[in-house]
DNA sequence: GCACGTGTTCCCGTTCAACGGGAGATTCAC
DNA sequence: GTGAATCTCCCGTTGAACGGGAACACGTGC
């Protein structure tokens, strides 16, 4: 008998088994990260030892599993985006305090918007985005600004895969998103009102590295009604802030 | 010809790679990686073409290769550190204020003291640690707590290797570190002058969970002759705070 | 132009380490 | 007790990983 493969590469296996952890399950038995991974008991069994040998996973005192810092401390070795979310941190902790509502800074990843940082609001509403959440390019003010100031092949790529509806007012149609980027890049800030849920009204801006190309989008969340000037001035102010504190001038 | 396995579990492999990237080289070539990896080249760029397809690794403009935010996102999915790290922020920021001094938050990981987090001093002077920093149990004042509020066989396993000298005054000898922890042990804190630095001094206090275990580290780092039981008191005050945040009791 | 160094891609025959079925140990719950 | 769930260990099979090597693609210096 013996085995018969499933087709992927040794490292496809080792990602299936770390994509079982979610945010709302962080810790599993190695029989539950079998199950979900779609592998044999014993091969489950063996992997995982060995992913906790190399402290990639840890074991607590149930011998439960979980990810391990080990990671946690390899992931600080991307430089870029730890920069970025240093450089940004004390621009959105303004922000923050002067606006009083949920601030976020998001990244183009993989075509989606990966949310690196979230400062809540004091009276916190909603809790659509979180830390190393992600929303579609298309559906989320973040995501606009990041999609406008992209380049052209990821647009295509964006408009002609399928524009999920999030809300009523999601904008599903390519024809509808193009022109909407333009009026991005026209104003400079996106505003998507009720796109993600219908109560709220998102507001992002462009974020520039040392040589002025987009990198981020810095966003906050505001009730649907809200007077945004206010908002966006912040915004647009931290964003300059930032790009000067990364090394862009003018 | 052909392959003389060199004995690793392929994790292992994986994990060699990953270390090559250092907080001070964050980008490099595939040929790079192979020859620090001690990986011949093919096989290195085999690997290194299995890891960006699963995202872990990602290749900028010049096809060179860097680690990829997929390897973040992973590790936020490790809770507790994260939990940690979250309750004990706002704390931080306060003692960070007050006192004036690099504060620092420490776990223990594989019998060395981690840094989680770090808030430097307006008037930044040394810099030994960073986040995802590591520094011996005996030698920093941090570690010296998670040692002495450590379980017994970690104490045994720290003294009974070799006990590094990063200044003259850090202890080498088992003793001396045993009654050390004696010390730390009676007074609930942790001081170290001029473990690390001749000029700078340590102090660190205990941080607890919900079910009252020392989990952290919580510590500044002070000038050598400075007046340090203000800093005390904040440290503890935090420490306090921190553990009830976690939904420690009394 | 040519020679050289460096980084990368592709090919392919060898071989050994990963594979997983299965049996048995262990623990917990009812 | 019975039964379910989890984990450990063993072991024969085999296919996928391995890496040497050749060729390609740059750039650079002369």
């Amino acid at each position: 008998m013996a085995n018969s493969p499933t087709g992927d590469s040794g490292t496809d296996r080792f990602v299936r088994i770390l994509d079982t952890f979610t945010p709302t399950r962080t810790v599993q038995t190695v029989t539950e990260i079998g199950r979900r991974a779609e592998l044999p008991s014993s091969t489950a069994h063996r992997i995982v030892n060995e992913l906790v040998n190399a402290g990639l996973l840890e074991r607590d005192e149930d011998r439960r599993v979980r990810i391990g810092m080990r990671l946690w401390e390899l992931s600080t070795r991307s430089s870029h985006a730890l920069r970025l979310r240093q450089a940004a941190m004390p621009f959105m902790e303004r922000v923050q305090s002067r606006v009083r509502e949920h601030t976020q800074l998001a990244i183009l990843e993989q075509d989606e918007a990966l949310f690196l940082e979230r400062l809540s609001s004091p009276a916190s509403g909603s809790n659509v985005t979180r830390v190393a959440g992600r929303l579609p390019l298309h559906a989320s003010s973040s995501g606009l600004v990041l999609l406008a100031f992209g380049l052209p092949d990821l647009q295509e790529r964006v408009l002609s895969s399928g524009l999920t509806q999030l809300t009523r007012a999601t904008l599903s149609d390519p024809h509808a998103v193009r022109s909407k980027l333009a009026e991005v890049r026209q104003l400079g800030h996106a505003i998507a009102p009720g796109y993600i849920e219908e109560v709220s009204t998102g507001i992002a801006v462009p974020v520039r590295d040392e040589t002025g190309r987009v990198i981020a989008a810095l966003s906050v969340v505001l009730p649907r009604d809200a007077e945004s000037d206010f908002a966006i001035v912040e915004l647009h102010r931290a964003a300059t802030d930032i790009a000067r504190s990364l090394g862009f001038r003018s």
